[in-house]
DNA sequence: GGCGATGTATAGTTATTCTCTATCGCAGAC
DNA sequence: GTCTGCGATAGAGAATAACTATACATCGCC
């Protein structure tokens, strides 16, 4: 019992006549009439009673059509769910970011997200590099959003752009009469960080491997934020560093900061996008990637590759 | 898109490993991969990520998988639907019957059916031969009881009882003290017949040629029932003729009229079941038949062949 | 009662499609 | 590096579904 054989039962359910239901079915008369008997004989059943007169459709044969008729509907309903979810675009998105890129990201990028793809709603999660790979990799996301540099088996990654980092202080601290700052003061002044696991602590440190042993490092909680450490700075708790686009957005509407930018050459760290080879909707993933790009992120500059 | 190719997509939906899913569908593993392929290509989206570590299937697929889950159980259905309808004896039987058995039939017929096959009702139809006739080839009715001779193109007979013609008079006429009736003299008494159109009519007026133009002729009414007639009998309006079916019954409980045979050789007429030869359920009619014989209608003698 | 018209079934052939075995290629693990 | 697991691919063979041609059955007609 095939989908062709039920098409070729209701045919000639509907148009009673072996030679009319074929031609209806763009096959030949003797193609259906042996696959109406393939069919009769496979459910040991009349469907039919052929005569000269005319073909009459048994009891049980109407019974057997009507499910036909259901199954064909519902085969039917699989084509237009694949139609309808060929558009990479359409269904939701699961979107990964990490901590120190999402909430001065998101904001810009959803609405941007939403009017290019209207029918592709986020899901979005924040959290770990760590964690969001492994969700990647599960299947429970299908994007992240990561700083590199980002190895993972089956996993690719696009770089999408590169943020130069900056120093925070309070206002009036002693660096603000420098247009810029070098690394290596970083050790001297008490430094704020974010918690281990967060990779921006990381590239921080990398930046001032001094600080690692620096008296001025103050441990600040796991799970701080970058928002939170700005706040402290404000206090004069320390300096801290941030990425331009969580510093830059600032001094239009606080005095109680000062932002410097690093002596060149600028650090940086690369935001990149990363997916599983294997995931198929690349529309979405251009979509998430000129969004970004698309994004007022203060300071970035576009990784044209 | 074939049935099953929807059986290989769930069964990978369900085991996550071609390999697996491809023995629990007793297949090759190449098979399976190259109809998920096809599938694929034939919907144009991607049913499955897969990698090195797994199969995971993805938004559409899913949802995909599951529709096709639906078809499959409606698929089923079919098959389901087929093994309930192969019994012959399931399912209403359309039944017709003449005017002149119907009322001595049906109420013996009727109860050994439903004894025989409790699960075919009947669908019972009283009308005149030819409206019969008109049915059982449109296919609004399988099987008749009708008298021969019954010759239609498409249609097949099977005698099942001959049965006698009686004379019925008033209690007291002249004839009752005759053991026997010779035919030709019912052309001397007022005969009542039933209404044109009726088989049974035709039947007593070729026993009785003169009667045709005879004087005692009476027309009663068409549509007019051997009931009717008899209770005419008893009022004394003429005699006339009944099968034994109908005339035996009575002398037990009815003194107001006299029932005579014919003289040897009596006439009688030949009833017998008709269907269209392209009728499937040749066990319903065995049914029928038997129900028939079984039936105690005084008189008859069933016809073995 | 033969005969043509109509309509379905069957035969035989060809084409397609499905399935197999064997093997490749990739990716992750050791 | 090599090994291993697993999916994809290639090519051959088998099964199946399609076609054309024709047989067969029935009915209406002369």
């Amino acid at each position: 019992m095939t989908l062709t054989d039920l098409r070729y039962l209701v045919a000639l359910a509907r148009e009673r006549h072996f030679g009319h239901a074929a031609e209806r079915c763009n096959v030949s008369q003797p193609t259906l009439s042996v696959a109406i008997k393939k069919l009769e004989d496979e459910l040991a059943v009349t469907l039919f009673e052929r005569s000269a007169a005319d073909v009459k459709i048994t009891d049980i044969g109407a019974r057997i059509v009507a499910q036909a008729e259901k199954v064909l509907l519902e085969a039917g309903q699989i084509k237009e769910l694949a139609t309808a979810g060929r558009d990479p675009l359409s269904g939701p998105l699961k979107l990964g970011v990490i901590y120190t890129i999402g909430p001065y990201l998101l904001p810009h990028l959803i609405p941007r997200v939403h009017e290019a793809a209207p029918s592709m709603p986020l899901l979005i999660q924040e959290n770990y590099t760590a964690r969001l790979a492994e969700s990647l990799k599960r299947g429970d996301l299908d994007v992240i959003v990561v700083a590199l540099p980002f190895e993972e088996p089956g996993i690719v990654t696009q770089a999408v752009y590169d943020e130069p980092f900056r120093v925070l202080m309070p206002a009036g601290h002693a660096w603000e009469k420098d247009e810029s700052i070098s690394a290596a003061r970083l050790a001297e002044a008490p430094l704020l960080l974010l918690g281990a696991g967060n990779c921006f602590r990381d590239q921080v440190l990398e930046v001032c491997p001094m600080c690692r042993s620096g008296e001025g490092l103050q441990r600040t909680l796991e799970g701080s934020s970058l928002e939170t450490i700005r706040h402290m700075v404000a206090t004069g708790a320390g300096i801290t560093v941030l990425p331009s686009s969580a510093a830059d957005p600032l001094p239009g509407g606080n005095n109680l900061l000062t932002v410097r930018p690093f002596d060149a050459p600028e650090p940086f760290r690369r935001i990149a996008l990363a997916w599983r080879v294997t995931y198929p909707r690349s529309g979405a993933i251009d979509v998430i990637r000129s969004a970004i790009l698309g994004s007022p992120l203060p300071g970035v500059r576009p990784v044209t590759r």
